[in-house]
DNA sequence: CGGCATTTTGAGTCGTCTCAATGATGGTGG
DNA sequence: CCACCATCATTGAGACGACTCAAAATGCCG
C-alpha cells in the first residue's frame, strides 16, 4: 500500500500493455489495487502445491519459477517469471495448486487480494479479457516448451528458451540489444527442459564455441541472433505479443 | 440452429458442469447458442496455424488434436480433445492460432460465432469465469504433459496419459469400468508423449505384458487402475474437476 | 481378394544419462 | 584479509534408453 508498491503496478500495466491495450481509466484502476509488498530471498516458496491461495502474487523485481517434485525426487519447472508477471493468476478460478511457485533470485512481490482482482474484472471486463489473455499466452508458451522436450534437440531447447526469455524480458523494457542477465543454474535449465545438468552444461559449451552466444557471471549475449532463432525454428508469433508506443 | 444441434449443447453443458456449477438461467442461456454444425472425416483440419478464426469449434462427437509441424517435418501433438470440448477456445481472445487443430476419427463439430461467445460472457460473468477456468484446466494438463516428456520413463508417460483420458471421458459420462475406445495410432501417441513409434509400441507391449492394460481393436482397458497410477503418480487433482450429481 | 495403413520385430546407432572427480566462484567467519 | 566451505561448472567414462532403418506380420476396408 506503501506510494512505493502502488508505483511498482507500473510494471504489471507495462506488462499488460506489451500484450494488449488499456485506456487511462483501466490503468488507474490497476494502479489503485490494494496491495501488500514483501521482499524475498532466492530459493523461497511463495505457493505450495495443494494450497488454496486467497491472494495473486505480482513479481516486481528478480525472477521465479513454477515447478513439481516428482515421487523419485526429480523435478520439472513448468515456466520462468519475470518482473510484471503473475505466476499464479490461475488460482483465481482454480482453487487448488496442482503445483509450486517460488523465488529464484531475491525477488519483490506484491500480494493482491482475489477478492480485489475479482471485483476489478467485473467492474472492467477489458481487464478481465486481458488477464484471461494472459493465461492464455502461459498456455501457449508452454506448448512451445512441450515442442522443446518433445522434438526438439537439446540444443535447440536451450536456444529456443534463451530467444523466447528476451522477447520477453525486452517486452517489458528489461533487455535490449540481444543480451540479459540470465539467474539460472544448469539444474535449472536442465529441470526446465527435460535435461541432466550435465547435459546442459556441454550443450552450452557447443553453443560457445559455435559463438552463437557467449555466457559468463549470469550475462548472456546472443550473438548472432538471426541464426540462434534459425537453428530452434524461433518464431515469436506464439507469445501474442501487441507492440505499443511507450 | 437445429434441434438436433442445440440438444447436442448438451455435450458442452456437461462439460462445463464438470468443471463448476451452472445455474438454470445459465444452462439455457448456453443451450441457445446460435450453432452451426458440420460432419468431418477423420485428419481433417479444423483450424490452422496463421488464421484469425472468427468461431470457436465445439466438438460434440468423436476425437481431434491439437498439433505443430516443425520445419524438419516433425510433429508435436499438444492435447488430445473429446465431445464437449472447444479446442481452440483461446481464439476467443488471442487474434492468431499459433498451431492447428484437426480431427482424429470422423467427427462431429458445432461452430459457435465469437461474436456470440463474447455476448454470453458479458451478459453472465459466471459462464465467462467458467470458460476461463476451462483454458485454465488446458494449461493444468500441458504442464503434465510436460512432467511426461521431461521427467517420466516412456511407460509411466504412456500410463499417465491412458490415466488421463480415462478421467476425462469418465467425467462427461463417455467411460466407465476402466475402459474406453482409444481412437489413436502409435504414431499420434508417440507426436504426442515425444516418442517414436516404434517405441510406443514397446512400451505397450511391456504395459500389455504386465497385465496393466489390454489394448485390441483400439479398445483400451486398464486392468489394474490403482497399481497403474501407481507406477506413473498419477494424480488427478490437476484436471480440476468437480463433481456435480447428474 | 487386393491394397494400404498400422503394428510388430530385429539390429545397430546415437543422444543423453549417471556416477564420479576436478576446477572455479563467491560468501562467511575467525 | 585470508582460509574455508558450499555451490556451481566442467570434464571423463561407461551405461542405457530411445532412435532410425528396414522388413515382416497383421488388420481393415472397399
Amino acid at each position: 500500500m506503501t506510494p512505493t508498491f502502488n508505483h511498482s503496478m507500473d510494471m504489471l500495466i507495462r506488462k499488460l500493455d506489451s500484450i494488449a491495450q488499456l485506456s487511462d481509466e483501466e490503468r488507474r484502476a490497476i494502479a489503485s489495487l490494494p496491495v501488500t509488498g514483501r521482499l524475498l530471498g532466492p530459493d523461497q516458496d511463495i505457493v505450495h502445491e495443494h494450497d488454496h491461495p486467497s491472494q495473486c502474487c505480482l513479481l516486481l523485481d528478480g525472477w521465479a519459477c513454477r515447478y513439481q517434485i516428482l515421487s523419485e525426487g526429480k523435478r520439472q519447472i513448468f515456466s520462468f517469471h519475470i518482473p510484471g508477471d503473475i505466476p499464479d493468476l490461475q488460482s483465481l478460478h482454480l482453487k487448488v495448486m496442482d503445483h509450486n511457485v517460488c523465488t529464484l533470485t531475491q525477488a519483490t512481490v506484491a500480494f493482491i487480494p482475489h477478492e480485489a482482482m475479482l471485483e476489478l474484472t467485473a467492474a472492467f471486463p477489458a481487464i478481465a479479457a486481458t488477464l484471461w489473455r494472459d493465461t492464455l499466452v502461459d498456455g501457449a508458451i508452454f506448448r512451445q516448451w512441450m515442442v522443446g522436450m518433445g522434438r526438439r534437440t537439446a540444443c535447440q531447447a536451450v536456444a529456443h528458451l534463451f530467444c523466447e526469455m528476451y522477447v520477453k524480458l525486452e517486452a517489458v523494457g528489461l533487455a535490449r540489444d540481444h543480451a540479459y542477465y540470465l539467474p539460472l543454474t544448469q539444474s535449472e535449465l536442465g529441470d526446465a527442459l527435460g535435461l541432466s545438468n550435465v547435459h546442459v552444461n556441454r550443450v552450452l559449451r557447443e553453443l560457445r564455441t559455435n559463438e552463437w552466444i557467449t555466457l559468463h557471471g549470469g550475462k548472456l549475449e546472443i550473438k548472432k541472433w538471426r541464426e540462434l532463432t534459425n537453428l530452434c525454428g524461433f518464431d515469436p508469433t506464439y507469445l501474442h505479443l501487441e507492440r505499443h508506443a511507450a
